[in-house]
DNA sequence: AAATTTACCGCAACTTGTTGCACAAACGGT
DNA sequence: ACCGTTTGTGCAACAAGTTGCGGTAAATTT
């Protein structure tokens, strides 16, 4: 688009002097006269004078741009870490473009190559639900673009990623269940190809054999999609055992809210006869009837971890140093206790 | 960054020919012949060539790239937004740079000039919150930036706008009270420089004129961020009047969620003592108890729509045809009657 | 056979800004 | 008066790709 932007060429015009010689006034170059950069400075500024970024980037390979690829925007956990992404980019300089490959590999291949297409100088990245194979991933990590994994990972050595512990968050959830008094503790079970549904799985069961409760099989109901229409029906068809559990540890908080909906149709209290622990703390879990025991994801966080991981290695990689040792840093979850989940 | 990736150059210095017959070989120019073109095309697949985007936009002065500001991200309206534009951008083969005023007015003017500088082909923008004057717009619009303005809008004539029919909305969620047989309905108002919370307020007073009710200023309660607690505590004022109101419109969901608080420990039932309904349909009304009420407003459709005529107007631009005019696209809200408002 | 047309390709300029190198003028020292 | 140094500036190449114009050789027309 011509937006008629004055260069570099106009001043140097208006002024009788060179392009090369107001460049270098520009930047306070010695071999310049202190009477030329005054001039070169006062008719910038007087002009509003912009630098195009779109030649900088040509020249210098670099265009001050991270790529996002994110499973889908409207997810409150994933947009509190792009927020957390955009302030720590917004104060080093750097522009963010978001891309979401909701959920589909086939997207996701696409945006990762429209991302390199567009010449980012490293990307941040989470993975769909369908990614089984990561050669598309593998691809463009040879080129040496910088990558930073957060929460949805691939799980590679020297790959930097910035993850929350889930193994203990789910512990702690599940032990808090079962300090309650808890004795058959179900749990519903995120997509299955997930590194974080396996170690929320995991916490689970640690928590229980710590405890020396049994690890029922018939207790764990898989939401694969993680929604509130799986979490109602994985509970109803949980709800229709003979002996019912007593408690939900829900891989995530819309899969418990389904959960609450298929309780309270049941005509069962919560959490007297079944308490209930989500995952992530979704802003509105405190405003459930009764409000929702949640663990909490420190997204805002995790994103500027994130961005702030990436900025450095490209910031190491402009400078010609040597490749930056692949970063890991584990955020720890908090468990937030409120009604649904204390029986007194 | 430096990726090596192969240029059109590699390619004619490998095939001994031009630079310039490489470019027009890889576009089908006429000029070429059949042979070269498919001895450029077919080397061009085995070094996996991708144009450098950054080289074109340089030259075409062109960047494929739509620049837009959200008051926040984490929201769950301007999300749904972004998705969207996001999912059109995509299509059109737009890339999208993403930054949030946080509701900073500071914030707002220098994200505008940080995306004016990156060159962007146009904006799509919603105001802050403390937005006031428009200078800064006005000063971008008039070096002839193509801005499309969504649901916070600086209504001037001559800028293109997507917005929600808010005062309808609202009329028809206050009519859906009255019938229900509320007398006395409160109104929490939302941030009063927005266009939005007057129109807003405005639907309401129209209702109630229509049923031949008063207009109450006691009854309205303003909420300057329209965040749950500030609905809390308006509604407790509320609830502390000599008369109470028997019903509830408010502003925003977020607003209605905490009025629903306020009303619980008060002791109050909803909806048989006080009946409610919001505005935006959250993800989680359907999960409150009782459901709330909602005036649904559809915003993946406004993102896509923003975005759609902003394209067009780029596209116009772009090929040199007369200034667009100025489109305003008015999009249908829907009542969404759940529990919360239904008194039997 | 000469003139004209056609097919095909390359040079060079252009987008904007940076930078190595060359060059001119002014100055100081002998 | 001559040489060497310093100071200040400009030329030209470069980043990657596009495109107007010109040129050559072969094909066609007269």
């Amino acid at each position: 688009m011509n937006f008629n932007q004055v260069t570099i060429k106009d001043i140097a015009r208006e002024l009788g002097i060179s392009p090369s010689t107001v460049s270098r006034a520009l930047k306070d170059h010695p071999d310049i006269s202190p009477e030329t950069k005054r001039l070169v400075n006062e008719l910038a500024e007087k002009l509003n004078y912009q630098p195009n970024v779109v030649a900088l980037s040509l020249r210098s390979s670099k265009t001050n741009t991270i790529g996002v690829i994110i499973p889908e925007i409207v997810h409150f956990f994933f947009s509190t870490i792009i927020s957390g992404i955009e302030d720590v980019a917004y104060s080093a300089g750097y522009n963010i473009i978001i891309t979401q490959s909701n959920e589909s590999l086939a997207r996701e291949k696409s945006d990762l190559k429209a991302l390199f297409n567009s010449r980012v100088d490293g990307m941040l990245m989470s993975i769909s639900r369908e990614t089984v194979d990561f050669e598309h991933i593998e691809n463009i990590l040879s080129k040496g673009m910088p990558i930073v994994f957060f929460d949805r990972i691939y799980d590679t050595p020297g790959s930097s990623k910035v993850i929350v512990d889930d193994k203990v968050g789910a512990k702690e959830a599940t032990l808090h269940l079962i300090e309650q008094g808890c004795k058959r503790i179900a749990h519903l079970e995120g997509p299955p190809n997930l590194h974080i549904s396996k170690q929320r799985l995991e916490g689970y069961r640690e928590a229980l054999s710590e405890a020396g409760l049994p690890f029922d099989e018939s207790l764990v109901a898989l939401c694969p999609k993680g929604t509130t229409e799986e979490g109602k029906l994985a509970t109803e068809k949980l709800l229709s055992l003979k002996t019912k559990p007593d408690a939900i540890f829900a891989s995530n908080d819309p899969a418990a809210m389904g959960a609450m909906q298929a309780i309270r149709q049941a005509g069962l209290k919560i959490p007297k006869d079944i308490a209930i622990v989500g995952f992530s703390n979704w802003q509105l879990s405190s405003l459930m009837e009764p409000p929702l025991s949640s663990v909490d994801q420190p997204g805002y966080e995790m994103g500027q971890e994130a961005a702030r991981i990436l900025i450095r290695h490209i910031e190491l990689k402009s400078k010609k140093k040597p490749e930056p040792a692949p970063e890991v840093k584990l955020l720890k979850t908090r468990l937030i206790v409120r009604e649904s989940s204390v029986k007194k």
